[in-house]
DNA sequence: CGAATCTCCTGGAGGC
DNA sequence: TGCCTCCAGGAGATTC
């Protein structure tokens, strides 16, 4: 499941493609969380890739003519290949490149996304009400105490809106806010001032981390065995229950939280 | 408007 | 080994 500093270290392994030209776009299976513009081998050839950026997990490769926004989705991977293999299962998008290079999206359960924004002034709905970057100067504790005060939710829930804050996902959430001692289900308007500054602070830590990690694993990108920007890491609290704290060695608990699971040491996490 | 719920999808794990 | 059910989750869409 790719979180932000996957994203990021994806990013990272596409530069090589830069200044470089579209020869041709192969879709096998457009459908994605939105459809694949069909048309995006006639709008994408014979334009040059120019530069590559992020925004929250989206990677912005912008062209000549506009910008290919990629969404990683839950199982979305995407690889560099010096020269055309045969696809496999899952394999849904081709991008070739005049250096003969092809960059291929892999996505099992397809919530990943491909979209053009044709012209380089245009925006995205998408991208317009996101929050700040978590690994940015804008994401703050002031800034964070100032967002939480007017969030009806449980701290957990608003760590993972991406109106507050982008990027952080399931995983990190739990982290983060283990390693700020912080209870999950704590009213995010009750987080005093010293404790967003905690939860900025390991919220950056978490995710420099793991990015940190990502980044020794970038050989690998251009590797045949796909394990592009993944990388193994030993969690405080995900994928934890019932195994003991590594901190007081109580057993960490799971409990659902919109929908979805989150992991915390009851006695650390006040 | 904010908050809660629904939705897309497939692979893997567990039960029998 | 096969089949069934359940679960995982990013984040926009829908509903309340």
């Amino acid at each position: 499941m790719p979180e932000l500093p996957e994203v990021e270290v994806t990013r990272l392994g596409l530069l090589p493609l830069l200044q470089q030209t579209v020869t041709s776009v192969t879709i096998r299976n457009g459908k994605l969380r939105w459809p694949i513009p069909a048309d995006l081998h006639d709008t994408l050839s014979q334009q040059t890739l120019l530069q590559l950026t992020r925004r929250a997990k989206y990677i912005l490769a912008q062209f000549e003519r506009g910008v290919l926004i990629l969404h990683l989705g839950m199982s979305g991977r995407l690889r560099l290949m010096a020269q055309f293999e045969p696809p496999q299962k899952h394999d849904h998008l081709d991008i070739q490149f005049t250096s003969g290079q092809v960059l291929r999206l892999r996505d099992p359960r397809r919530f990943g996304a491909v979209l053009w924004i044709d012209g380089l002034d245009a925006t995205h709905p998408l991208l317009n009400t996101l929050g700040p970057e978590p690994l940015g100067q804008d994401f703050h504790a002031h800034y964070l105490h100032r967002q939480l005060k007017k969030k009806n939710v449980a701290i957990k829930i608003a760590l993972m809106d991406s109106h507050v804050v982008v990027g952080i996902g399931n995983i990190y959430a739990s982290e983060a806010l283990f390693r700020a001692r912080i209870s999950p289900q704590l009213p995010a308007k009750k987080l005093s001032l010293k404790q967003c500054e905690a939860l900025v602070q390991e919220v950056k830590t978490t995710l420099s981390d793991a990015l940190i990690a990502g980044g020794s694993s970038l050989r690998d990108f251009l590797g045949a065995d796909n394990k592009a920007g993944y990388f193994q890491q030993s969690y405080f609290v995900y994928g934890r229950t019932g195994e003991p704290c590594r901190v007081c060695h109580t057993p960490i608990m799971q409990i659902k939280q919109g929908q979805r699971s989150t992991f915390y040491c009851p006695v650390c996490q006040k």
